[in-house]
DNA sequence: CGTTGTGAATGTATTCACAGCG
DNA sequence: CGCTGTGAATACATTCACAACG
């Protein structure tokens, strides 16, 4: 989060920028930007603030972004193909190799520059490419199972956007649409 | 979260469930089930559990899931696009009544049911569909300004896609695709 | 029994407030 | 002066552990 932030302050030549000046773009204190930064070591100059562009490649580094990740997309619904060509991957050290899906109509084909491979190949292809994370866009039936194939195959990370909590001893992340905006609905009736 | 176990159960047959058997499903503990639950007051039966569909239905209740939300969703690029079929939508008290978007090919279109409407119509839309929540996924250096306008014709929360932190005072829940995958590259790195 | 609901204990996150520094 | 880095204080979340209950 406040990477983006130092980079846009990089971009429009803010070189220095102070822990309040993040604090107001995300509406939190500063006292919490400096403890969140805190685990950098010391990063910043007293009187002054923080170098944009070196705390921005701290972070970098601190998050694994200072490198290329590779990356497989699997089912390619809505979701999945929405994902294929999506910038912000690109941009941002982490690159779509190839997909998955066994949609008949799908074999053989090619979406935003991503070859569309059926899941009987996956564990071959995902040693061949090398694929260390996963996008998992399946339905929620099949999910647990494709997760264990793609740890197996030696998948280290996996984006679940399939409303089940998975079992696997990967690090899991979940994006969740129907419970964000339950989550939201929430929040608009109570205020 | 519960809810999408309490609902599984009673499908299944199972008409009570114990805080434990939750807990196994999410990999928590059953304390935290409980206390979770407590604010909605005596639930449980000692020595017996919940009752499945009952707690669920007090659950959507204390949510404001027991009525239908009128929906709408702005921005009809790849990812708007695949939201405004979502099954799960429909299934839990959502319904996408319109969309927007500026692209004139898509002028006067129907998407997965859905017409597509410019920006220019979107505070008049808003009223007589009567939106209460909107779906942004526009691009980021618009998303500020669309959201205000959201907010003035009426719109009660965001759900936003876009890697901006919206100033509005309506809630807003955020979806980061490429936080979310950051966030999962450094918990791989990290193990 | 088995399981809830909850005080008390522990753990974690956030904020306060200020010495210290350029 | 303005701002950082951080102890101390506070707030919040989770877990423990057990009386109460059918």
């Amino acid at each position: 989060m406040y990477l983006r932030e130092l980079d846009a302050a990089t971009r429009e030549g803010r070189t220095t920028i102070s822990s309040s000046t993040v604090a107001r773009a995300f509406s939190i204190t500063d006292a919490q930007v400096r403890r969140d930064l805190a685990c950098l070591g010391q990063t910043g100059r007293p009187g002054v603030g923080y170098q944009s562009a070196e705390l921005a490649s701290r972070i970098r580094k601190a998050l694994s972004l200072d490198r290329t990740w590779r990356l497989a997309i699997v089912g390619a619904g809505k979701i999945g193909t929405a994902l294929m060509g999506y910038p912000r991957f690109a941009g941002g050290g982490f690159r779509v190799v190839v997909a998955f899906d066994d949609n008949e109509k799908l074999r053989g084909t090619t979406v935003a520059g991503v070859a569309v491979k059926p899941l009987t190949d996956l564990a071959e292809v995902i040693h061949s490419e090398q694929v260390e994370l996963a996008v998992l866009a399946v339905p929620a039936e099949v999910a647990q199972d494709v997760a264990v194939r793609l740890v197996e195959a030696g998948v280290r990370g996996i984006l679940n956007f399939a409303p089940t909590p998975l079992k696997v001893d990967v690090p899991v992340e979940v994006i969740d649409l129907s419970r964000s905006l339950e989550q939201l609905a929430f929040h608009v009736s109570s205020v």
